[in-house]
DNA sequence: TATTGTTATACTCTATAACTATA
DNA sequence: TATAGTTATAGAGTATAACAATA
């Protein structure tokens, strides 16, 4: 389930913004794809695979157990999306690569999930270099590049 | 799952960082709930019944299905921290509420779910200002209040 | 007949524990 | 013995369809 909007006891107007950005984009991101028959988690997945990627990488990049994406890249497998191959030399190890069909499938998602591409087009080109800063700030990153506090 | 961190094909700085914010926050809300033995959607339905809800309601607002709450609300009433209650006048109709339990439960969560509190105290309070107009403007929500582009 | 909520069912995500194959 | 991945299992979220009670 999405993170619900709605008020939520004592927050303040910022704590609140916060809570409904996430909830925005979570709601749109599992939308997106289940127009194509993903689940949140297929279609993750599913964009990791840029490049063949170990089992055992792909479950420390998905900071989840190890017999969750077995079972994920399994269904994607059934759908025709990815491949397991063997890895050349360590024969305990798989290596899974999107198939074309994945590939296809996984630029329709990103055609279809616009709402980063959408909340970037209401702002500025300004406001989008100051909300990229803030946010990184807020999630504890620091100053992110030049011109930071220039607005 | 939360979305997880990491590289998607051809995203923005700005695309990236929400990206990384949202996980972030997921995570963190997920984490906060687990802490008390809570999935993320009993935290959620708990934190919406600041007073008596009925069922119905608690759908609409959660926007999932009507069966789906009725589960959820099953699980939190076996744990003690709701209560489902006869509608005054509408014999169908159910009313949840909290229990005492219930709410210290919530208070808890709310105290371990730092990550909001966190974000906003590493901005200075004009900054924190300019975060909401910028998030509250990206989600289509249009100028939030006066002073919103003052910085 | 329409509405409120539940039940039955099926699929997915998720983790833990036990297991196989390989190193 | 340690590591990579799978299988077995169980609890939870989710939706659809069928249902009971009430309006």
């Amino acid at each position: 389930m999405a993170i619900p909007s709605g008020p939520a006891s004592a927050w303040t107007d910022a704590e609140r913004v916060m809570f409904d950005f996430v909830d925005a984009y979570d709601r749109a991101y599992e939308t997106a794809a289940g127009q194509l028959g993903l689940s949140k988690a297929q279609a993750c997945v599913l964009g990791r695979l840029t490049s063949r990627t170990a089992m055992g990488d792909l479950t420390a990049e998905l900071g989840c157990d190890a017999s969750n994406v077995t079972q994920i890249v399994t269904r994607l497998e059934a759908k025709g999306l990815v491949q397991r191959e063997q890895h050349p030399h360590d024969r305990r190890s798989r290596q899974i690569v999107r198939t074309p069909k994945g590939s296809q499938v996984y630029t329709r998602f990103e055609r279809s999930f616009e709402f980063p591409r959408a909340a970037i087009a209401h702002l500025t080109s300004r406001e989008q270099k100051h909300l990229s800063t803030l946010l990184h700030k807020a999630i504890g990153g620091g100053i992110t590049g030049p011109g930071a506090f220039d607005a």
